[in-house]
DNA sequence: AGATAGCCGACTGATTGACTCAAGTATTAA
DNA sequence: TTAATACTTGAGTCAATCAGTCGGCTATCT
């Protein structure tokens, strides 16, 4: 049940892209750097994202990626999917997949718990925004000074 | 978000065991025939399952696998760890993994989602029991029978 | 024009997934 | 006691995927 480190690079680049949002476009350096990402292989993911319609970018000088849409309408589960392929935990209760269904679903009572599962995990990241996420971190951060003061 | 091959393979022979149970050890050849698995592959699953304490076995004449434990007292969640690791997305959530902990905690929301996935995975298979799946199954086929006659 | 920064495709090396195989040991029935 | 059965153990294989890297191209701004 692992989520692959394109999960895990693409929404920590998000969230980067998130609390910088209304700065412009954010070269991928930038985020590598802060995110302690590989740039080169961030690329691929940005890219990827932008086709999703995740992502928006800018060429050339003062270039860079930026949110296609606000923070608050830009979903884990977008971002996860798109990078990953779908969330469902086994290819029987896929909804991309609808068409090849499972020989045994009638003696089969684990396809339902795999559903379960599936829903579970969809009503997390599918409900969970960027904007979620920023608002989250700076609850943090604010608890963290009060801490050190 | 994929459960592997094993996953499945491992949940399917134990559902398998689970609906046989109390006819005595079953050889691995027949779960292999009945649920459509490579034989020599779901050999190695269950001796996994079998060090886990998950089954117990007879070598031999009439030998085979049995569960080590009536249905109601196994669950998914012991299933699915044994031969497929933890049920964590992410290694930085992992109840296992205490000691290595992210660099970049203070910094980063996501973590606590995956938290969040992680607890909702758990709360499905650590509550479903190889009982609660035979009895799906027993009210799946009396359904059906209903509806052929 | 030149620097910046995204775009695109190809390539690679290591790991993992999904098995297969051979040989060994325990158990039982004939 | 021997033969058949069936689990046990470790090793080997083959392909796919992961996790990147690299070179070169194109667009944009100063």
């Amino acid at each position: 049940m692992r989520i692959s480190t394109k999960g895990d690079y693409a929404t920590r680049a998000l969230q980067d892209l998130a609390l910088h949002y209304d700065e412009g476009p954010i070269p991928i350096e930038a985020i590598a750097q802060r995110q302690v990402l590989p740039a080169r292989y961030l690329e691929q993911l940005l890219l990827t994202l932008k086709r999703a319609g995740v992502l928006a970018s800018k060429r050339g000088v003062n270039g860079g990626y930026y949110l296609a849409k606000p923070p608050r309408e830009v979903t884990l589960g977008q971002v996860l999917r798109a990078v990953d392929g779908p969330i469902a935990p086994i290819f029987c209760v896929s909804e991309e997949n609808l068409r090849e269904h499972c020989s045994q679903e009638t003696t089969c009572a684990l396809r339902d718990v795999w559903a379960e599962v599936r829903d579970a995990v969809s009503a997390i990241v599918d409900h969970t925004t960027l904007a979620d996420i920023c608002d989250r971190i700076r609850a943090k951060t604010k608890q963290r000074i009060t801490y050190q003061i």
